[in-house]
DNA sequence: TCCCGATGTGCTTCCTTATTCATAACGAAA
DNA sequence: TTTCGTTATGAATAAGGAAGCACATCGGGA
């Protein structure tokens, strides 16, 4: 028997230290982002929200693991800029990587 | 190799129509404890959530949907009570059915 | 030395969600 | 016909998240 759902299963999915939030789908995007154009500006632009939002999501995630995660400059010609540390490329590839999985996991239920 | 998550992954899932939110965790709670309590207040009470929340609630699910998934009562000595249609336990399995799929796909990957 | 564009941060709305308060309607049983 | 506990519903309030605004800070290059 085939399985009807009738209704769309929709989910949203995070990763937590120590039971705070820090790392969902937006973030994941806020990541991607910052290191594809190396600005936190031009990130925030790209999508859609403001430069205040993305840049405290950042500070949220490095005041609760206490690591930094963008590493940021300002002045020079071009402003400033930003670029992810070795360390946020891993905590966006650990968020990938279990976004993949229950998407998978989804599709293969439908 | 093993996978070694170093954080905690956490997930939120619930069922839609029409791209309008119909039933989370909290709402398959609400149906549960209006079917063991057969009375919305009571369940509300049990919930710690208040009536007003919890009566909304279903609203909502009824008019998104267009059916009833509590049958309510007013009146008598008892003052009225409330059950579930058997939309409304078809709609719960659904959601429960969900979320077990969700907690087996984490289990495995822990 | 001054300018420019980006980072850094406080404060003020705005919106969604949930609680609280208040009150009406109901109807079987006493 | 009075009582009682529940359903039904509006309105005000509170709490949280996110956007918007304003402005200070920085530092390489012209």
């Amino acid at each position: 028997m085939r399985n009807e759902s009738k209704h769309k299963l929709s989910f949203k999915i995070w990763l937590e230290h120590n039971g705070k939030p820090l790392i969902g789908k937006g973030g994941a995007q806020i990541l991607e982002q910052i290191e594809k154009e190396q600005s936190i500006s031009k990130a925030a632009k790209k999508l859609g929200m403001s430069y205040r939002y993305v840049w405290s999501y950042i500070k949220r995630i490095e005041k609760t693991l206490g690591r930094s995660v963008a590493e940021t400059r300002r002045g020079g010609k071009a402003g400033g800029g930003a670029k992810l540390t070795r360390f946020g490329k891993e905590l966006l590839k650990e968020y990938k990587r279990a976004e993949n999985l229950f998407n998978k996991v989804l599709t293969c239920n439908r």
